[in-house]
DNA sequence: AAATGAATATTACATTTGTCATATCGGCGC
DNA sequence: GCGCCGATATGACAAATGTAATATTCATTT
């Protein structure tokens, strides 16, 4: 199996080098200490499994991940981490890379690529229990994309909370037949029929 | 490496303990075929995992885990399924399972071992995929203690998707005044005021 | 058999909601 | 200044919604 291994500090990626050859199955075939060394790389070996840091000077582990398996998806890439950047994790799972493990972890990472190698997905010991947590997946909905002014975000927030036309204007210091006429607007441009589709959207597509 | 494997199909216990075996670095000491076996085995000799299929007669692989689990939160357990059995990962993960992976994946089986020797978590290739999905945490909402029928809560449940009573009417073949109805007294139950803040608080507390 | 109670339906009514056409007003570009 | 635009408002109207009182049916209990 044909490895590369991509950690800025090059202690740890000697060190890394050699423990992992001495397994006798597994070839580091390239080191790096960069996102763009990284990727380059990448391009240019295709190693089975890259092996990567997440926190690196310039670009990070994650974006250099989601340029490669941009232009390849079936790339594996197994993230190496000092301690749980929990931000990180999410980000990493839903671009595809393959796992997510402790740096220190060392005799753990020699198994991890195997089972990368083999298609499946590995966990630092720590790593899974903060999943749950991590998982709920943070809203990154569009209003501008989707042609939504301000204050119809205001309104339609105001709206998914339950307020009456009333209830709305009395709030924002607006007619009531003004809330109504932003709202059927807001209805125009979502392609809904009434403030409970319009309710119903907001949980299950803003944020959901 | 000791590992115990669990299934109760005997030829795919056989079939695993001849690759498993054959690596060279990991010896089956026991084979069971049912859950209660999964129990008694581990009690006696203490493997470092046990391998074990989900779907079992009589006591399943899951609830053998929870069991063993009690008994010794350190144990090791790496479910093999046939074919992923959503409801179950869940289940398995919060329970403390190392990892789920498919039976088909023989290959991958062995690393997958080193990997949860080493307190790695593995799962299978199509299964990540679906945690997202399934993590997200299910609601413990308790429609009797708050005096809601069956037919109440299905219409409910239409409302938060949107529906107009003409629609909810003719889905559940009732007169739609009938369904005002229903949503009256849901309303009147829950002490809110129109379908919106239905809608609402079937996201915030039912399916929060 | 009579009484009870649930699920469903009907009707009438008041209110809210959504649509549309139109109006006002304050800038802003030319 | 003139015209235009966006934000806000109004009024009229149809449809949907929520409430309340009452009716029908059917199965269960007594």
């Amino acid at each position: 199996m044909n490895i590369a291994v991509i950690d800025d500090d090059k202690l740890v990626a000697i060190s890394l080098k050699t423990i992992l050859e001495s397994t006798g199955n597994i070839t580091v075939a390239a080191m790096g200490s960069s996102g763009d060394e990284a990727i380059s790389i990448y391009r240019e070996i295709r190693p089975d499994v890259i092996l990567m840091d997440i926190r690196m000077e310039g670009k990070t582990g994650i974006e250099a991940g989601a340029e490669i398996l941009a232009e390849d998806p079936s790339a594996r890439i197994l993230y190496l981490t000092t301690f749980s950047d929990d931000e990180y994790i999410v980000k990493a799972l839903n671009m595809g890379a393959k796992g997510y493990i402790l740096k220190q972890d060392f005799d753990g990472i020699a198994p991890a690529l195997e089972a990368v190698m083999n298609g499946q997905t590995v966990f630092g010991e720590r790593i899974i229990t903060k999943l749950p947590e991590l998982m709920k997946p943070k809203s990154d909905y569009d209003f501008a994309a989707h042609g939504i002014s301000d204050k119809e975000r205001e309104i339609m927030e105001l709206v998914a909370e339950g307020l009456s036309n009333k209830e709305i204007a009395a709030k924002l210091f607006l007619g009531d037949g003004t809330v109504r006429n932003y709202i059927s607007t807001l209805l125009e441009k979502l392609c809904l029929r009434d403030r409970t589709q319009l309710a119903v959207y907001y949980y299950t597509e803003v944020r959901k």
